[in-house]
DNA sequence: CATGAATGAGCTTTCATTCAT
DNA sequence: AATGAATGAAAGCTCATTCAT
């Protein structure tokens, strides 16, 4: 008996990815809503072997966007460790954040359905992306640049928002937009 | 026979109230995706009565946030009578702006559904709330308040999307968001 | 507008009832698990009024069997009203129901179902077939002729056990068994 | 090359009985519709192996109800070799086969299945479980003990009805039922 | 005009069965 | 021979839409 195992995985591996890979299209053109049928269809496999992957809907979802997500720590993660100063490791973050969003808006558009599927989503943002922005955000704050008033939760949530396109509102127009908060969350700028 | 023409039409008034009401409290309660049947129900009528008012979907939508922009556009000539200072005047036009917004907030969901059915509620948007707060952005870009970069499309954009609420993130986040946006629009501040 | 009412109604219960027929005979040929698109074909109504008028699974079983219930109810309650000898009368009720289970034995057979969606069946037929039973066999008990360690509920279980009919032991073979149980429950008859 | 053959044929030994096991104590949880795949895992072996042995669901329901009927006859075959009187004979065998059947009462169950895939387990117990109780019911028959009326396969079937258990009903009760229904078989007993 | 019963396409999910490894 | 990944045909259920009354 051969040892198969390898190989198998390799060909799991491949269907996996294809599945995530043909979620995040389908999330993208027709919103998370997208029926699994179309999304197997996407990615060359069939319906149970979807399930096998990913047993509910919910599953997939999380998957898709988890993916996303772990991007964006990374990438968090990376940028805190060179000891630049604290606005700039800020706005650093926050321009690669708002990168990503724009880039993969699938992540801004999931992170607002109401779709109870999506309940995980929302606290792996909560627990993961919140600690890798509060952490730059605070020392930002410790410097006296940013306005002690501002938590890393409303932010990000904000600047989600902010990155939400539609026609006439594009990546640049978001960029712009963020900036434009970031720059009212400084000490220096009024308040209501 | 008597005529009964005009107990008809106060009877199919009274029912496209009662349906726009409906509608607008279930797309509240449950989104842009609400189950006409519930809000035939809700409205009390029946089902062929809704389909015979709005005979699509698009157009029970736009109806009711027709009716939500009609409200705003109304709010915005009111403030634009007395002739009070531009940056004042903008300052308290965004406030009741995002008043209304984060109050009826169906309406920034709604305007960031990828629904086709709701392709003509941007246009709508476009036509009747750009050029209300284009008066009162452009005469404060014309006293030097506010950034000449900033548009009114871009803006009103943006405040729709800082208005999506959610767990954790309520009114007054949107509104702190929001004024801290407007501070950043302003010609003091710095941009990217 | 004319009152219409009462030709929906006739419509509808024409539904309903085409529908227990159909789910009567089907549970009959497929066993209760019988899909419910078939029951809907069998019937000549589309799916959704077959779940306009049972919403669950459940409470088109239950329909089915409740009818038959009533029936054997309703049996009993003619039974109980001449004042026959106790003795003769709880033979002829059980002989009636006999009669009952054998020739519509789908009631046999959906008792013993492990199916969850059943487990209100069984109430139904505890709150109904034990009491209908139990007044007469109460009777015979005090006449000292049947033994009084028979309960109402084993006795109508036993019964509807005998009766589930296959190949090569039919209703003579399933009412004569029950006979012989009946033997079995007089006091004159040892017991282990 | 080292000759393998022998410990192959342990290993499916070993496969084919682990199958057996896990089905029977799968048919017994959640019915003779227990998913191959449970029954499969259970074994700890793969679906491909469960489909080697038993290439159809009939052939697995049938080898582990021929299983459980072999032990009958062979407790048959026991019971039959010292000379005891008829009556005690027909007794001990049917309490020992009701024993049997309340304990692994899947076969009770299964018997009644209208599967298409068990017509053949019926032939078995035809075969198999009819001799063996007829050659002990005739001898009682010829001792003037039993009605001459009753066959093996009618009394058989009858207590295998009363053995399916359920809330309620348990094996007491379904040894008390059988008990009743052997005395009324005895030729002292009237009948219907 | 209003009603709501009826329809059936479409969605998620399960599971028997096949077959490459 | 054994494995289990992949397949796809159902099944239960929802809901937009039609249309007889």
């Amino acid at each position: 008996m051969p040892d198969t195992t390898g190989v198998r995985q390799t060909n799991m591996r491949r269907s996996r990815e294809a599945l995530l890979a043909a979620a995040t299209a389908a999330f993208l053109d027709q919103g998370v809503q997208a029926p699994v049928r179309d999304i197997a269809g996407r990615a060359g496999v069939g319906l149970g072997t979807l399930y096998r992957h990913f047993p509910t809907r919910a599953d997939l979802v999380n998957a898709v966007y988890r993916h996303q997500v772990d991007e964006c720590t990374a990438l968090a993660a990376e940028l805190r460790n060179p000891p630049v100063p604290a606005a700039e490791a800020l706005d650093r973050w926050i321009t690669a954040f708002v990168d990503f969003l724009v880039t993969k808006h699938g992540l801004s558009i999931a992170l607002h359905s109401e779709d109870p599927s999506l309940a995980s989503l929302h606290a792996l943002v909560l627990d993961e992306l919140v600690p890798a922005c509060s952490s730059l955000l605070v020392r930002s704050q410790d410097a006296g640049e940013i306005d002690r008033q501002i938590t890393a939760f409303t932010l990000l949530r904000a600047i989600g928002n902010l990155c939400i396109l539609g026609p006439g509102y594009d990546r640049d127009d978001a960029k712009q937009m963020v900036a434009r908060l970031l720059a009212g969350c400084r000490t220096s700028a009024a308040t209501t």
